[in-house]
DNA sequence: CGTCTTTGACCTGCGC
DNA sequence: GCGCAGGTCAAAGACG
């Protein structure tokens, strides 16, 4: 909460408006979302088309056939082949393809819905069988079945026939297939494209933030009435959140008056602290003060409630889950979204509400680590850790686990979408691979279009880590993301440390060797700049589209709706799956048996301000 | 007095 | 089995 209070909030609504259409609280409703546009285009037709639309001649045969047939026999006809018993069932089913292919073959005059309701009717042709069987095996997807029944039961001429259309069925479904997965990508591109621009913006709001925050502080000071306004939102705390949902174009006003409280937030804090001795006293106030930076991440852990324990309690509570579910859930839990952004603000705002639960030296690093738990909901599982780049301490490293379980503000839609999104297509890509390895190409592709050199992938990690570098300016956004900005001062250098990109990118390098993806060999050349980049044409138009996209007052919205009608408004569903999921769990979670209750608290409060 | 932060202790996993 | 490190717990203190 105390978090809550001093963190610099940023109105994400005037960014997006995912607001009300939080594309990616869970990675599970969004697999559904994108398993359903996968066949958006064709399932339809499947479904519905073999008894009316095939008869149609509008349509191209081969698409019209495809899918159609593939539903009917899919459920009789598989019974049809395995067994073939002679039962009416089975001969009507088989008929209803035959007359299919007759059409086909016939052309369409005769097909229309008649031809398969009809054919039910029909008494079955002798080539019925082999057709059947054809469609059969594609909708089987064996081909070894396939074969064994045509060989042995369709007369030559037919079988041959229903063996090319098999073959042209097959090709197509291929190429379905294809632009299937070719839709996804595009989706999948387009959302983090989105969502890597709101986090852009985010940055840039910040800094602007910051720097009217100094600004006001200097007023301020001679301006008491400043502070006691400063205090009051302190007092609110929760309510900052509630004032960002009703106020998606917020003014300047909140800012400033968010900003300077959140200065208010990290004097307290700073003032607070213990010291254990100068040094880390220091330390922790540097870091405490400016390690707030978030994005929650929905990495996507349904199942994982978040409750104390590492993954140890997480199996626990997935124990009375399914099998299939736990592996999947651990996954994903262990998916991290980590953000390096510059920041010198005591703290920067998603709009989510953290309590502070640990604190660790980490090794290797002069910097605590500072371990957060979401306290917006009872039981959110979604942790973040913040710390300070050993080489770069103007850099903040802020790491999300786990996936909210409750929505969001809009303010915290922008990281968590972002974030989320990355955690997905890691988890995506690493899901197949037994040792947790990430298809860095495939993410590195749809992170960097936008930013070529912001996202890089860690399958070295402990945990598979996505990190978004927004410490430099991506290409399409450079004049965003440098506005001139007096309070960086700190940061004479935009660039991080030389020392540390050797770091992040060779560890996107090193992942990108273990994969062997389409595009291996392009990384692999292109691994020499130590930068993963997409083929020039599909980053250039990204590229365009992005910057069209920006230039477009009403960009996010057009986008918000789109990708919305796309996954059909998972988000809250998403964050009711995963609540229900979660509560489940949480009677384990509340392991942290004090935690619980001072969530429930934290959670009551902030709820009410909300 | 309630809430939040701090911080040492504890737990767990991993490598040797 | 031991030690290390990461992560979490929970009592105590600080703050409003």
């Amino acid at each position: 909460m105390a978090q809550g209070r001093s963190e610099l909030s940023i109105d994400s609504d005037r960014i997006g408006l995912f607001l009300y259409h939080p594309t990616v609280i869970n990675s599970f409703p969004d697999d559904n979302h994108h398993h359903h546009l996968r066949h958006h285009h064709h399932r339809p037709k499947l479904k519905f088309e073999p008894m009316e639309m095939e008869p149609t001649t509008t349509r191209s045969p081969i698409k019209t056939i495809q899918f159609p047939v593939n539903l009917n026999s899919t459920t009789t006809t598989t019974s049809d082949q395995d067994i073939p018993t002679p039962s009416d069932h089975n001969h009507r089913t088989v008929i209803d393809e035959m007359d299919f292919f007759a059409q086909n073959k016939k052309r369409d005059d005769d097909s229309k819905a008649a031809a398969t309701t009809v054919a039910a009717d029909r008494p079955p042709p002798k080539l019925d069988f082999n057709v059947n069987t054809g469609l059969h095996l594609l909708t089987a997807n064996t081909s070894s079945d396939q074969s064994m029944v045509d060989d042995g039961i369709s007369p030559n001429s037919d079988d041959k026939r229903a063996k090319t259309e098999l073959a042209v069925l097959q090709a197509e479904i291929e190429r379905m297939n294809a632009e299937n997965q070719r839709l996804r990508d595009m989706l999948n591109q387009v959302t983090t494209n989105y969502n890597t621009l709101q986090m852009h913006l985010m940055t840039l709001m910040q800094q602007q933030q910051e720097r009217e925050h100094q600004q006001d502080d200097r007023n301020n000071n001679n301006m008491l009435d400043g502070k006691v306004e400063v205090d009051d939102n302190k007092k609110r705390g929760g309510l900052m959140v509630p004032r960002q949902f009703m106020d998606l174009g917020l003014a300047a006003e909140t800012e400033e008056t968010e900003l300077s409280s959140s200065e208010g937030r990290s004097k307290d804090r700073s003032g607070s602290p213990v010291n254990d001795n100068g040094e880390a006293a220091a330390s922790k106030e540097l870091c405490d003060d400016q390690g707030r930076e978030e994005s929650p991440d929905n990495g996507s852990s349904q199942g994982w409630c978040g409750g104390g324990g590492g993954p140890n309690k997480v199996a626990r509570l997935n124990n009375s889950s399914k099998n299939v579910d736990q592996a999947t859930e651990a996954t994903m839990r262990k998916a991290r979204v980590s953000v390096r952004a510059r920041s010198e603000a005591p703290m920067i705002s998603d709009g989510c509400q953290w309590r502070k639960y640990g604190q660790k030296m980490a090794k290797g690093n002069p910097c605590p680590r500072a371990y957060y738990r979401c306290t917006m909901a009872a039981g959110c599982p979604v942790r973040k850790q913040v710390q300070r780049c050993a080489e770069d301490r103007t850099i903040l490293i802020t790491t999300y686990e786990g996936n909210h379980n409750h929505p969001l503000p809009p303010a915290a839609m922008a990281m968590a979408s972002t974030t989320s999104s990355a955690a997905r297509m890691l988890l995506s890509g690493s899901m197949p691979s037994a040792d947790g390895l990430i298809n860095s190409n495939f993410l590195a592709r749809t992170l960097l279009p936008c930013s070529s050199n912001m996202a890089t992938i860690s399958a070295s990690a402990p945990f598979p880590t996505v990190t978004l570098d927004l410490t430099q300016s991506p290409n399409p956004l450079q004049h965003f993301q440098r506005p001139p900005n007096p309070f960086h001062v700190p940061f004479p250098n935009p660039q991080p440390p030389a020392n540390l990109l050797p770091q992040v990118f060779g560890q996107a390098l090193y992942n990108q060797s273990k994969f062997s993806g389409l595009q291996m060999s392009q990384d692999a050349q292109l691994g020499h700049q130590a930068v993963p980049l997409p083929p020039l044409n599909q980053q250039n138009s990204l590229a365009d589209t992005v910057t069209a996209l920006t230039a477009d007052p009403n960009f996010t919205a057009a986008i918000a709706a789109a990708i919305s009608s796309l996954i059909g408004g998972g988000n809250n569903n998403g964050n009711v799956a995963a609540t229900t999921t979660t509560s489940n769990n949480n009677g384990g979670v509340s392991s942290s048996n004090n935690n619980s209750g001072d969530n429930n608290k934290v959670n009551n409060s902030s709820f009410m301000g909300n």
